[in-house]
DNA sequence: GTCTATATGCTGATAGAC
DNA sequence: GTCTATCAGCATATAGAC
């Protein structure tokens, strides 16, 4: 509860409102109202509103990112990464569940935000380490002949696409079928399990 | 060629620019400039900015949605239905690219067109009667032995999130890799059929 | 039906007082 | 560091001439 500074608030108040709204639609007064300052406190710390959407959206990609690789890092067999990798990305998208649509969003209206993940992530060390690891798991289970051969690239581009779908249509369920939270759980929970176990019969030979 | 009328171009040129740049991003402006005629035409034809996007956005998506009923009609097993089902699917939104990210957008975004989706099509006849016919080709198969016992909604949900994954992450996918229509074009294709047999393989018992 | 002119409001950003 | 005051720009919408 204690206020630490205006700065630090705009930021919070900020990631609120991009998350929820997008950067069009959040204006910088919707920001500082939120906050109870003014509204030129946006361009005396960020110097402009395009300068402070980019500072969140780079902090929030870092952190999933960072996430995922940290997650697969523990992953002794291909199986084993398929369950731990969408376990684990459940549970932390479940704590953000907007986050999904605003990455997504951002990225496909914006092609300067895609230049910036091509070079920052698609193009690391870190990445292509991360994609020679899944390609070895992979390798070592069609070689035992326990998959089909499959591309890591599609293996991972399933995973995706399940897990960041559920969440993207998160609204969409709860509206159409009218759920309250505990529904909306619910739902998340079996769509998790009912995806994992797609994937890995879907690859199995 | 042949120019028809005013509001039908306004209609087109609106079409093409909230499908490409959304709704907040495009102004009265840009697409009375598109046409080449007076702003206050906009206003004119349609009343307002807000409801030539609900023509548009109604239409785009009643074309979709008789689109899939349709298809799924002509099925005559499971196994027939997915893969027919996924084949039209992705022939239909090579032709329009940018449908299915701009449909998802604006349904996360307005709650009001959520609404608007449960009332028009979730609850009709059209859809039950389509829910009730999945259901009965995946009780068929059950009943065989030859899937496994699975959700006709889970069914659905898989289709759906991994086609339109595929068609939203679209440009990322073209600036991560460098590649040209050519190579979209391969990649969608590529993913088409890929996407056929994890969803086949993963319902198999 | 199409135009010009304009009203009204909101946006992000800056200058300068305190 | 935080405020007030204000600017210039662009948005949608409307009134009225032709």
């Amino acid at each position: 509860m204690a206020k630490k500074n205006l700065e630090s608030e705009i930021m919070l108040a900020a990631e609120k409102l991009f998350i929820e709204k997008g950067f069009e639609a959040t204006s910088t007064t919707d920001i500082t109202k939120m906050v109870g300052c003014n509204q030129a406190l946006v361009n005396y710390y960020f110097r402009t509103k395009e300068k402070l959407f980019q500072k969140i959206f780079s902090q929030k990609l870092e952190h999933i990112w960072s996430f995922m690789t940290l997650e697969s890092n523990k992953s002794i067999s291909l199986f084993d990464f398929i369950s731990r990798f969408i376990n684990a990305y459940f549970e932390e998208l479940t704590t953000n569940k907007k986050l999904p649509f605003f990455i997504i969003n951002e990225l496909v209206i914006n092609q300067e935000r895609r230049k910036f993940i091509r070079e920052e992530i698609i193009l690391s060390d870190k990445f292509q380490n991360y994609y020679t690891t899944l390609n070895n798991l992979v390798q070592a289970e069609v070689k035992k002949g326990t998959i089909r051969d499959i591309e890591p690239s599609d293996l991972l581009l399933h995973i995706i696409s399940l897990t960041v779908f559920t969440f993207i249509s998160l609204p969409l369920y709860e509206d159409f079928f009218l759920k309250d939270d505990v529904g909306v759980q619910n739902y998340v929970n079996d769509r998790k399990e009912e995806i994992i176990i797609l994937i890995i019969n879907g690859i199995r030979k």
